[in-house]
RNA sequence: GGAGGGGUGGCUGAGCGGUCGAAAGCACUGGUCUUGAAAACCAGAGAAGGGCGACCUUCCCAGGGUUCGAAUCCCUGCCCCUCCGCCA
């Protein structure tokens, strides 16, 4: 949630940075809900300060022994005058959220213009990728009996995946070698989260009301949906709370599968694994003192690099363009990685800082040494990894030609000490 | 699924339909004392929102209701705890 006193008076600013976005923002209708707003507020506490006072002398005449009869005639209709004025300043209030919640985080200025990812700005590569003398085969045909796509329709449509022996191993093995990594050596708390949260839970950080379709619901009397992302559980962890500064930064490490409509996805990525309903992944979550945040996303995006680092797998990082942002993000580095079939880089992890655009939503504080006040903290995550596209990227690099794949030394532990998958 | 007990400030925990944002303790901040610290004593201090401001409003799980007036009474829902049953 945008700063409601700050678009109060920066509406011009933040306009144009949402602009950015290609968002356009309505000043006219905000600020005539704004004017509405201040009325109904100044007439609903001027009445309930009529009723408080004239209950409180109601209340010192009986004590006192006086008639109240007349001081409660005096009352007249105030209550109807109030519950009116109540019901008309809650209706701009609804209106008044709803409309501000809908708005996107402002991009951080830092963040390239543009308006989608092909206005993405590269920062930096990590190892040129491998020039196999041979034709590098896909994900799906190297996998193959290990990956089984058809048994995987047969029992739950498109977009899902069986994966066996060797392969389900190897995913499994990922998994591990990301969490131990992110507990071991870079001090993450390791947290086990449900998978199925209410709706408040996705307000929280972002994905509702907006953006309902993009989620799995549950039907009948629960309320609930299956999470997009660990992000959304973890983060809410702090909720409606105040911590001590002493608690900052928390770091959080979750695993979780997630579960993605992909509505609007249709026809995108319908080869192999790469865009699944249902896919597993590793995820860091911070929760740090707004003034170190920036700090913090660098950390955090250099913690996700070391998994792929130590995978040997090239990559390269990218800030987002402002119109590639997503709704809650001040600024985001995707982390991509080269797949030597589509002989380009694809997303494989991002990495985001939020700012206190969650925290205000969740109502997520710490107190404030300094002055003993609670301020919003800011909050920031990002993959460490997408435990599928992670397989897929070490299948296709990792390939020999002769249809076998090596396993990468950093797995080799969590592999029973094979070399090679036997797919 | 059955029976019972609860949800009050950062935490623990009192609370009679009225002057209750709410006793007390812990934790916190400032002061006195001390070489320093601790202890003791004194004082302050909840959260959210509005207003340039003096100030004002809201908040005792949530939503309704009764009342001039609700933390307190009534209804509904949610959550937690204990016991029984069932169960990985």
């Amino acid at each position: 949630m945008i700063d409601p006193r700050r678009l109060r008076l920066e509406i011009g600013s933040i306009a144009e940075r949402l602009r950015l976005r290609g968002i356009e923002l309505d000043v006219a209708r905000l600020e005539e809900l704004e004017t509405r707003r201040k009325r109904m507020q100044e007439e609903v506490e001027r009445l309930r300060n009529r009723r408080r006072a004239a209950s409180r002398q109601i209340g010192e005449a009986k004590a006192a022994g006086d008639d109240i009869a007349p001081l409660v005639a005096a009352v007249g209709n105030l209550g109807d005058d109030l519950a009116e004025a109540v019901r008309q300043f809650d209706a701009v209030r609804d209106e008044l959220s709803e409309f501000v919640n809908a708005l996107p985080n402002p991009p951080d200025d830092s963040v390239p213009p543009g308006r989608d990812e092909t206005d993405n700005v590269e920062l930096r590569r990590w190892q040129e990728p491998v020039d196999f003398n041979f034709e590098p085969r896909d994900h799906v045909s190297l996998a193959s009996a290990s990956l089984d796509l058809e048994a995987a329709a047969k029992i739950a449509g498109s977009r899902f995946s069986v994966l066996r022996g060797p392969l389900a191993r190897l995913h499994r093995g990922l998994t591990q070698f990301m969490i131990d990594t992110h507990v071991l050596e870079h001090g993450y708390e390791e947290v086990y989260v449900p998978y199925l949260v209410d709706r408040r839970t996705l307000v929280g950080t972002g994905q509702l009301p907006k953006f309902e379709d993009d989620l799995f619901a549950i039907d009948g009397e629960r309320d609930q949906f299956l999470i997009p992302t660990a992000e959304v559980p973890v983060t809410n962890l702090i909720r409606e709370s105040i911590l001590d500064y002493a608690e900052l930064p928390l770091r959080f490490v979750a695993h979780t599968p997630c579960f993605r409509s992909e509505a609007g996805n249709y026809g995108k990525d319908t080869h192999g694994i790469f865009r699944q309903h249902q896919f597993e992944k590793v995820e860091l979550v911070q929760i740090v003192d707004p003034a170190k945040s920036w700090d913090a996303l660098d950390e955090l995006t250099a913690h996700a690099e070391t998994i792929l680092r130590k995978l040997e797998l090239p990559y390269r990082a990218v800030a987002l363009c402002a119109g590639d942002l997503g709704f809650a993000a001040a600024k985001t580095i995707d982390l991509e990685v080269w797949l030597p079939a589509e002989r380009r880089y694809r997303e494989i992890s991002s990495c985001s800082n939020f700012l206190d655009f969650q925290a205000r939503r969740m109502l997520a504080r710490y107190r404030n040494p300094e002055t003993g006040r609670p301020n919003y903290v800011h909050t920031l995550n990002g993959s460490g990894l997408a435990v599928g596209r992670t397989l897929i990227a070490v299948l296709e690099n990792y390939q020999d030609g002769n249809g076998a794949v090596h396993v990468p030394d950093a797995l080799r532990g969590y592999m029973g000490g094979s070399t090679r998958l036997d797919l």
